[in-house]
DNA sequence: TGTTTAACTGAACATCCGTTCAGAAAAAAG
DNA sequence: CTTTTTTCTGAACGGATGTTCAGTTAAACA
């Protein structure tokens, strides 16, 4: 028996990329099988062969999608007005694109050392580009006097820990709004840099 | 042939878990099979077991091992004096115990899913305890009016990923030292958390 | 309608996995 | 020296792994 009925493959791709985004998220990318995924979307382990051409390739697909949209739906934003509303901006930005999808999240930072040498390459420039960004803004904000910081590197990257940390205590059902929760880490990385 | 020259319980068992260690920190725990650490030690697979009863427990008795050392050193110091005072020690020893044990890190953060639910809840308790003692601190300080944070739980989080992110970029052979980094991030949590 | 095409099955491939254990050999004890 | 004990080997266990592929079936097309 092959093909039972509703099965399209319009559907199917989807699927797999869902699946396996949320058992690597879960059990981590090397204690997935391809039969498990397979199991999840309904589907025997050769059916994923024709949406992949191996398991390398759909975590770096899975990777590459999370950094192109982070980094699509920043360019999409204005970057105007001073350095201290642009790091508003970018901190409540930030806060939200990654509580809205933690197991992309999950999975962008602790399977790094999972993809190939040329993939992990192609993934570290998109994320060091998002960073340049913040670096440029806490740059510009110290030239302007209006941030005192001792090392512009340093801080992006403290700053970025800072918030992308969020995502390993918050809980849609918990006590605060995203909103509240931009809000209280807005404060901390404001005062973090200020003059 | 059994037992080579030189082999002696007492060197081997350490180094079962230095490289266990080693490969857990590099590859993630799911990645790395008996047989590999066993051949880093110079060893065949099944003496491990003299060592270990299994792989589970191997690993948690690094996770173990690494949050006991951090309360018995944090316990070690003195903690007398204000709260701002209390606030510097804790984050240059949060620092600087991190970045002497870059591999035991690593693995502790990265691996807790890999943890059997009883392991996980123990490691997660010791966690929860030194999250306490900072938390604590905050409390202290927005009592005398000396910090204002929103929510201490929140800030305690946020100020120790952010220091704990120091381990993703700090190479020894850095431009700066140990004490340069501390002082820098000391700069920024203590503003991000003044009055 | 019949034919083509895309999607999927089910079995197979070689290889690796964690773990066990009888037996061998070196070190320690007497 | 001989005996005991500890440490390790080497083979084996059942099962899981990623990937391939000939064959089957449902959908799309003519």
């Amino acid at each position: 028996m092959a093909r039972t009925a509703g099965s399209h493959s319009e559907t199917t791709g989807p699927r797999v990329q869902e699946a396996a985004l949320r058992l690597f998220a879960r059990q981590g990318f090397a204690a997935v099988s391809m039969r498990q995924i397979a199991a999840e979307v309904g589907v025997q382990a050769g059916a994923l062969y024709n949406y992949t051409p191996d398991k390398q390739s759909l975590l770096f697909d899975l990777m590459r999608g999370h950094m192109d949209a982070l980094l699509a739906e920043r360019a999409a934003r204005g970057a105007g007005g001073d350095a201290v509303s642009r790091l508003e901006e970018f901190t409540r930005f930030h806060i939200r694109f990654h509580l809205a999808r933690p197991d992309a999240v999950f999975v962008s930072y602790m399977e790094l050392r999972n993809l190939s040498p040329e993939n992990f390459a192609v993934i570290e420039g998109l994320r060091r580009s998002y960073e340049d960004e913040l670096e440029g803004i806490l740059r510009d904000g110290v030239a302007a006097g209006q941030f005192d910081v001792a090392d512009t590197k340093i801080a992006t990257l403290a700053v970025i820990a800072m918030l992308t940390g969020v995502t390993t205590w918050y809980r849609e059902a918990g006590r605060l709004s995203v909103t509240e929760v931009e809000t209280i880490y807005w404060d901390m990385v404001r005062k973090a840099v200020a003059a």
